[in-house]
DNA sequence: ACATTAAAAAGCA
DNA sequence: TGCTTTTTAATGT
């Protein structure tokens, strides 16, 4: 007997199941622990099924000249690798912990057979996808987006919103963030500099407070 | 307008 | 304290 976290009980994939075929999932999935900074998995790995149980996972790949693009971040519930249960092998994928996490990795197939037993988890995997390809949709935006400031307004205004508070917390570091908006720490910083000069915001550290929100939606335009 | 490079400053275990 | 992250500044595309 390893460590025992029922780490299947914490996400939403498998938390509506009852008790007993939550164990028994448990026992059929591989649990690890990484340390920050970890490659998870690359596309040289099996694909499996990887759920976050605890901490989170950043998911990038890698563009022509070799700068890495993040393309989300999965947090603690979340999971990746479903897409090549279903034949769509994406390569070129990459998994790297972003701090401490635990995880429960599904072999393929045991996942496979998991969703035949338990037909409401493929419902529990479309919902959750659903959500998932909106959060896409708003990647392929950003990009379509000239300007960084557009770009990270509309990222804080998001955050914003879906904390319910003018005042957050950020929850990647800076130079993550600069990946995911598609451009660099030292401008990424000046443009916070910038908000903060025109009073739209207010930052120590990770804490943001929007102060202007008015003017915050005024630069995301077209 | 933004990236790159280098270096200083600040944060953190 | 020693390493990592963030900021500042100079220069390039």
């Amino acid at each position: 007997m390893s460590h025992e976290h029922l780490c299947v009980t914490l996400v939403p994939l498998f938390n509506h199941l009852d008790l007993d075929d939550q164990k028994k999932i448990n026992e059929i999935a591989k649990h690890v622990i990484v340390d920050k900074g970890e490659t998870i998995f690359s596309p040289y790995s099996d694909s499996e099924l990887i759920i976050v149980a605890k901490g989170n996972m950043k998911v990038y790949q890698l563009s022509s000249n070799g700068k890495e693009q993040l393309l989300r971040v999965v947090e603690t519930g979340g999971y990746e690798g479903e897409n090549q249960l279903f034949g769509a092998k994406n390569d070129f994928l990459f998994g790297e912990s972003l701090e401490k996490t635990e995880l429960c990795v599904l072999r393929q197939e045991d996942f496979q057979n998991i969703l035949l037993e338990h037909p409401q988890i493929s419902l529990k995997l479309l919902e959750i996808n659903a959500q998932k390809s909106i959060s896409a949709e708003q990647q392929a935006q950003f990009l379509m987006m000239e300007k960084v400031e557009e770009r990270l307004a509309t990222y804080l205004i998001n955050l914003s919103k879906s904390q319910n508070s003018l005042t957050f917390k950020l929850p990647l570091l800076m130079k993550e963030l600069a990946a995911f908006l598609g451009t660099t720490p030292e401008t990424l910083s000046r443009k916070f500099k910038l908000l903060e000069d025109e009073r739209y915001l207010s930052r120590n550290n990770r804490i943001i407070t929007i102060i202007n929100e008015d003017a915050l939606e005024d630069l995301i335009d077209f």
